[in-house]
DNA sequence: TAATGAAATTAGCTTTTGTTAATTTTTAAT
DNA sequence: ATTAAAAATTAACAAAAGCTAATTTCATTA
């Protein structure tokens, strides 16, 4: 989320391509990296017992994204992402960041206010599921982010906002038939 | 979340006790202060344009909470707060805590590892939201927080895993005859 | 351009949830 | 202990969502 202009480790960054519909990060990997995008979309998502892919996150350029379960705790993460279409990123190690982190004031307040960014996001998203029904979330999406929305398969809109691909497909039909 | 003895603000905090059932945070205000619970338990929640109650938070004893728009941005809330029982808190203006920022680096630091826990804690509901039905949400909770659960009426539950409360109320008879 | 495969839509049916209202249970207060 | 109010449960019905499968549309590539 935050720009990389204001980020000072962009000395360190290492590009990196990832295709469309490649795998870029692998479940069960300890990822210790941030990356900011460039170009393309990504999507984050989980495999269900049941064999289902859930899209949990969308990320595109212009954004730095990260798996916070690796970075903040160093664990294994589930989560698998994608790039949706071809991708440019800029990898930064992030032992490295915590390396410098010891002792650059910026680097750490840098840090904090990404955190609190991303929490202010996350809330949002919970106050949604918490407040709209599927149909009220659809409709804020499309309101609020309808050049990504038009970039990505609906598929993945649908458990992005909590529902099946088929329900979706009725909640546009229901939407369309309103409007006139 | 974070313990209030690994937090250097304890000095410059004031005690206030709010009753049982008392609203502690008004809709519409810039609430500029964090608190710590010392004890008690309270919820914050919004009410829908056709006047019901949704609860999206509960915070309790040995926790630091806030209100994130407010000190994040200095935007006015739409969540109201309400103590669910006698509560304890003492409260930290926000303003000080950003004045000591400016040169305090330990401060920083534990704020930034506060609103990454804040935040892993927000992502983890958003995947629940994604990739559990009401029911499993409702057995996690149980799962995870017994002790809390118990204190808290099951109608402010039911808005926090995102169902009315007579849905929850048919969620746990199917559990229970599940049981037997 | 034609063919192939994936995505989206539609249909039919089942399950779950929402809604409203009545009833029972629990809680709090007198 | 009795009463009053609130909370939880139940019931009945409508609306929405899940599931499976068939069909249509769209996109990709040979």
């Amino acid at each position: 989320m935050e720009p990389l202009g204001s980020f000072q480790m962009l000395p360190f960054a290492k590009p990196r391509m990832v295709a469309a519909s490649e795998i870029y990060i692998q479940q069960g990997k300890v990822f210790k990296k941030i990356f900011f995008i460039k170009k393309g979309i990504l999507r984050s998502y989980y495999i269900t017992e049941s064999g289902e892919e859930k899209t949990i996150f969308f990320r595109w350029e212009g954004q730095m994204a990260a798996v916070p379960e690796c970075i903040f705790d160093q664990e294994p993460t589930r989560q698998i992402w994608q790039a949706l279409e071809d991708c440019e990123l800029l990898e930064i190690d992030f032992d490295l960041v915590e390396k410098m982190s010891e002792n650059n004031f910026t680097l750490v307040r840098t840090r904090m206010g990404f955190a609190q960014k991303m929490l202010l996001e996350s809330l949002k998203r919970v106050e949604s599921f918490v407040l709209d029904k599927p149909e009220m979330r659809y409709q804020k999406l499309i309101a609020q982010k309808p050049e990504i929305i038009k970039r990505v398969a609906d598929k993945h809109i649908a458990s992005f906002i909590g529902v099946t691909p088929v329900s979706l497909s009725r909640i546009r039909k229901r939407l369309a038939s309103q409007k006139k």
